[in-house]
DNA sequence: CAAGAATCCTGTCAGC
DNA sequence: TGCTGACAGGATTCTT
């Protein structure tokens, strides 16, 4: 589920709900994620205040009143379920439950298991392990063509995998990179290291743009959050690519002349792409 | 070192 | 309908 976008939706709404409460109880339904919760989770959580949320990247720091951080990411399959805290049943998969002190159930909910809880103290949260190697936030105003190009500078791997390396800039995943290169009509293909110039003067602001309409579209349906086992409303309908095989492509000036789209695979995930408007 | 493969899990869906 | 295999929005760790 989880790219930035929905991340930053997903954040927004615990927010809302969360902020300035005090967490009465804990509930842990199994010791681990992908890794074992930090030693004190249960202890750290109950009693405490929430005082601010954080995005960065596809993680969520939610910082509590004993300069601590949770950091949380929600993995491959991952989503936060807000609920009031009335019979309290855990919904399946459901391995963290807050209880908070005005009567809200949230939960994290993740059946693959590939995301995870870690702590971290506040003041030094960049310097988590997961958090110190990520390179810039794209939505950041310090992320333009020229740190791109630098990031991307004698690389051989193509754009595709150079865009999905968190390294290089942080919140993208295999999705927005598919939609961001078909807007920017730069072939996933391509060499990195030969994304410069115009090519990454187009793409900067297409990764730019699909984030921001993405996350717009996310903040619309935070409502969704608020209904057990409801889904995030997805910005899907608004994919020019992904996940449109065989379709003719939105921007070919055809249909005579679009070849459709296409569906490859690179470094084992799917990429989608236009072949005669991507170059 | 950079780049690719294997890996952790469960759920869903297409095809037989 | 029931079974099987492919595949899924991620990212670390292990190999080449």
């Amino acid at each position: 589920m989880p790219e930035l976008p929905e991340v930053e939706t997903v954040m927004r709404g615990l927010r809302a709900r969360l902020e300035g409460r005090v967490i009465a109880r804990v509930r842990l339904g199994r010791p681990d994620l992908r890794w074992p919760f930090p030693p004190g989770l249960g202890q750290m959580l109950t009693g405490a205040r929430v005082t601010g949320f954080r995005r960065r990247a596809k993680y969520i720091l939610m910082r509590l009143d004993r300069g601590e951080s949770v950091l949380l990411h929600l993995g491959m399959s991952g989503r936060m379920l807000i609920a009031p805290d009335d019979e309290g049943v855990p919904v399946l998969h459901e391995h963290l439950s807050l209880h908070t002190d005005d009567g809200w159930r949230v939960g994290f909910v993740d059946p693959r298991r590939f995301g995870s809880v870690d702590l971290v103290a506040t003041d030094a949260e960049d310097s988590h392990r997961l958090l110190a190697g990520l390179g810039p936030e794209p939505l950041d105003d310090m992320f333009d063509a020229a740190v791109l190009s630098e990031m991307l500078r004698g690389k051989r791997t193509p754009i595709k995998a150079a865009l999905l390396d968190q390294r290089n800039v942080a919140g993208l995943g295999n999705i927005y990179v598919c939609e961001a290169l078909f807007r920017a009509r730069v072939s996933p293909q391509r060499g990195a290291d030969s994304v410069a110039g115009a090519r990454a003067a187009r793409l900067v602001p297409a990764i730019k743009m699909v984030l921001t309409e993405a996350i717009a579209a996310g903040g619309s349906s935070l409502r969704d959050y608020v209904q057990p086992g409801g889904e995030l409303g997805y910005f899907q309908h608004a994919w020019q690519v992904y996940g449109r095989e065989g379709e003719l492509c939105a921007t070919c000036p055809g249909p005579p002349r679009c070849v459709g789209i296409h569906r490859i695979v690179q470094s084992a995930r799917s990429t989608f792409y236009c072949p005669r408007l991507q170059r």
